[in-house]
DNA sequence: ACAAAAGTGTTCCTTTTACACCCATGA
DNA sequence: TCATGGGTGTAAAAGGAACACTTTTGT
């Protein structure tokens, strides 16, 4: 019986892109190196795939050990494979991103400040391996996503007003949006529940929502919404 | 010094999901399994990597192999890593998806009709492995892309008639256009040139296009064109 | 009283949709 | 001459872009 099959010559790791959002500004986690290789250089959260598990539950792994947070979203990227992208050995890598609200989500209290950060996004500093690379790739990919599902949502607290979903938009495509106009599409896909509580801030109150995310998915159902 | 390496514990294959029009119709090319594991099922064509290429160059091989073209385009799809999904052992795939004219780009005449062919999207046989699963993701692909790139191009001969380009997009969406509006659509982009000629049919003459890639290009350059 | 952000309506223009007729050709 | 597909135009509706003023609040 001839039978196909050729041993593994390629270690997998999964790479996540954390992306968050605060004051207005997108982050990613960042995490120190304390190993070889690439020990002391800023990188992507990530690990090495174990052999009961797909690379999504490793992803998922490898973000609960970062954040202590089970369950995030996560969607697959792009598998990066040059050969010599890890000096150690031949690894492939399988790099995911997630939305999460950085409040939400914070750091492990284990880490310590200097051992992972939230990164603005234009003040990346050097990267390890490849990951810059991934990161750009992240990022287009969520230009391009946004234009299609409501991502948004994801990277905001439950509760928010319309000046921040707003500045979301903005910050991810990189252009500014009319006010009135974006308030008025958002309310006109009803997927926002407007809800009876304000957010004080240094001027007028403004009206706190929420996400209604069965409105959502009957949209979703009903073919896709373009947004923006 | 502490190194973080872990060895390999996965193979490493590509499965390359390519797509062809001919006679309305979708197509995609199926392999008959010489060798166990799923020996004598239809599957994609697909292959082992290799120690020196990326992904993307294994994925380009194994096209060239089935086919004998070399350079066409292709995207990663997807990594599909279900522990159990090879019985002979761990392997993932990394899977590719391409645009391809059948016509254009034959089968290798060393391969037999009983060995490979393109098959009819909707007359799919039972695939090995996760194939079935595989085409599934490249089809749900094609349809979020081509809303978003004239991708439909890749699939038709150099020179073609709107309705071959219109009957190829009713076969992605799987929906029904007005030939009136679809004509006036394409034709506002300014992506086609009519050329001096026709195509004889059985009834009144239709002229010929050729895909303005250029114009395409700068299309592209200022933002993503939206489509049908 | 003023600075800063919240909130609201209208107009114009572009794009999309729906739809009907004449033309050329081969059988 | 008829059946089939090629080719065109228009009107109504919807959606997107541009734009200005009033309100509330803290300082």
């Amino acid at each position: 019986m001839i039978v196909q099959y050729q041993p593994p010559i390629a270690s997998i790791t999964v790479d996540c892109v954390l992306i968050g959002f605060k004051d207005g500004r997108l982050q990613i986690l960042l995490i120190k190196r304390s190993a070889d290789p690439e020990a002391g250089k800023w990188a992507l959260p990530g690990g090495y795939l174990e052999e009961t598990e797909t690379v999504e539950l490793a992803a998922q792994r490898v973000l609960e050990k970062f954040t202590g947070v089970k369950q995030v979203y996560m969607e697959q990227l792009k598998v990066f494979s040059a050969v010599d992208r890890n000096p150690v050995g031949r690894v492939l890598t399988v790099a995911f991103y997630a939305l999460v609200n950085s409040d939400n989500y914070p750091l492990k209290p284990s880490w310590l400040a200097s051992e992972a950060y939230w990164c603005e996004l234009d003040r990346l500093p050097e990267l390890g391996f490849d990951h810059k690379m991934i990161i750009d790739t992240a990022l287009t990919n969520l230009r391009k996503d946004i234009q299609i599902r409501p991502l948004g949502f994801e990277l905001l607290p439950q509760k928010f007003t319309l000046r921040e979903l707003q500045q979301l938009y903005e910050a991810i495509l990189g252009t500014e949006l009319d006010r009135r106009n974006f308030r008025r599409k958002l309310k006109a896909m009803e997927i926002l529940n407007e809800l009876d509580e304000v957010k004080k801030g240094a001027h007028k109150d403004a009206s706190l929502y929420s996400f209604n995310k069965d409105a959502y998915d009957k949209l979703v159902a009903n073919g896709y919404a373009l947004l923006v």
